[in-house]
DNA sequence: CCGAGAAGTAAACCTAGGTTAACGACATGG
DNA sequence: CCATGTCGTTAACCTAGGTTTACTTCTCGG
């Protein structure tokens, strides 16, 4: 399968084969991480940038009561910190959610990239997208009910991970538990937990262990007021095939 | 006084004497907009990029549900949407929220500013700043009582009005209806009182008109768990005079 | 194949914040 | 100087979601 972040760079415009050979180049050596482990702490000074190629990462903040917020999720071909040229200290974590399979590019491979005219471009799309998503996410938390919340969430996700080629139709893994879900939507684990009933009782979704299935998602994404357009995917991507 | 834009970059890293009169020139022409009016709508593909001078503007989305969630606040010093270079429509609106003096800077003119390396490297910041601005608002509506939340947003904009010299020690102007800070922090007007009554009643802000005032400021940062660190000011900032 | 911890469910009860409905205090403009 | 509208304030009552506790079902290492 294709690598991850090339496929998602492509969901804004093709790359040249030049570029595309440079990222599988950079992504020679991954490791594996196990779940729940800190990548980079609050207050670091990274040295290198991690790229997700496998499983769930998130960023995350912890507050002087005892809550945890997660402020985003990383998946296949997200970058974990670009920030590390400017910003000298994390202002919030990040960690794994479940296993993961990543790599640390040093500063010096980053700027290879960010050489490439259509990579360059393609990487400052990206964290505009970014930026909409967590947009998108505080308008869940902030005007959204709990239903909607996690059901928009449940749809971002399947358009994202369409993108890297890890859902088809509604269905996608979601290697996650309850409680971070929580932790992601403002709610309690078991709210969350009622939700999710909800949802399966009145057959929008399916989900046993970590197989989620979206039965209706045309009908999920009304439900819960998903607009695709914030993730500003180009015409060709989507619904249909990624463009050749 | 200085350009707000030049002193909120400068909150970054000083500039040469000549960016900073290409920043003054650009901002030539201002306009002034009434309070409440859209700037740019949803959709839109705006073709100039626009900068506020004076006033506070605000980014926010509409909800199929009639509720409006404000994802940021603009203001002197803030540009609306240097998305525009990249992407093709707006995903959400921007809107006056006091009256306003805007620019609206032409895209040749944005680019003669992101050619000099000191502007290009502070704008960058000034966007990963917002960013960690949006986190924060995130956090806060998911994880913070009204109380915090409220307490947490006074505190920062406090913080960001004093890089641009409009605040001094914990007084501000705060241009902002009850019901305008309730879209923003995810309250009901009504609870918005409530909290403010409250902080009003244990001594910690005065507020009548728009005129704020932080009678403790170091007590309401404890109390809201407002940690700085996440505005990256330098730090020759914050607290002492701009860099000279 | 067993045992222990993690994840999910369930039900009873509670509270932060929402809703509704007034009313008073300013503004603004005619 | 009154009329009208916006903003702030208060109070009574209500509900979405939180809390607590406990039980069940996985998962996975040994």
């Amino acid at each position: 399968m294709a690598n991850p972040l090339t496929r998602k760079l492509e969901a804004f415009a093709p790359l040249p084969e030049a570029d595309r050979r440079l990222i599988d180049d950079i992504c020679r050596n991954p490791r594996d991480v196990g779940p729940r482990e800190d990548l980079i702490r609050e207050g670091d000074d990274p040295r290198d940038v991690q790229l997700i190629l496998e499983g769930f990462a998130c960023r995350y903040k912890l507050l002087p009561n005892g809550r945890r917020q997660i402020t985003a999720y990383l998946i296949p071909g997200d970058f974990c910190d670009l920030h590390v040229f400017i910003l000298r200290a994390m202002d919030h974590s990040i960690a794994t959610l479940s296993p993961c399979r990543a790599v640390a590019i040093p500063r010096h491979r980053v700027l290879e990239l960010t050489e490439r005219p259509a990579i360059a471009r393609a990487l400052w799309w990206a964290s505009l997208v970014d930026e909409a998503v967590l947009r998108e996410w505080l308008v869940g938390v902030g005007a959204r009910g709990a239903d909607e919340r996690i059901a928009h969430l449940l749809c971002e996700l399947l358009m994202r991970l369409r993108t890297v080629g890890l859902a088809t139709d509604g269905a996608y893994e979601l290697p996650i538990t309850q409680a971070e879900l929580a932790d992601t939507v403002g709610l309690t684990h078991i709210h969350v937990n009622r939700v999710l009933q909800r949802l399966r009782a009145e057959g929008s979704i399916t989900l046993k262990g970590k197989q989620l299935v979206i039965l209706d998602v045309d009908k999920l994404m009304a439900f819960s007021g998903f607009d695709v357009n914030y993730l500003h995917l180009s015409e060709s991507n989507g619904k249909k095939e990624p463009c050749r």
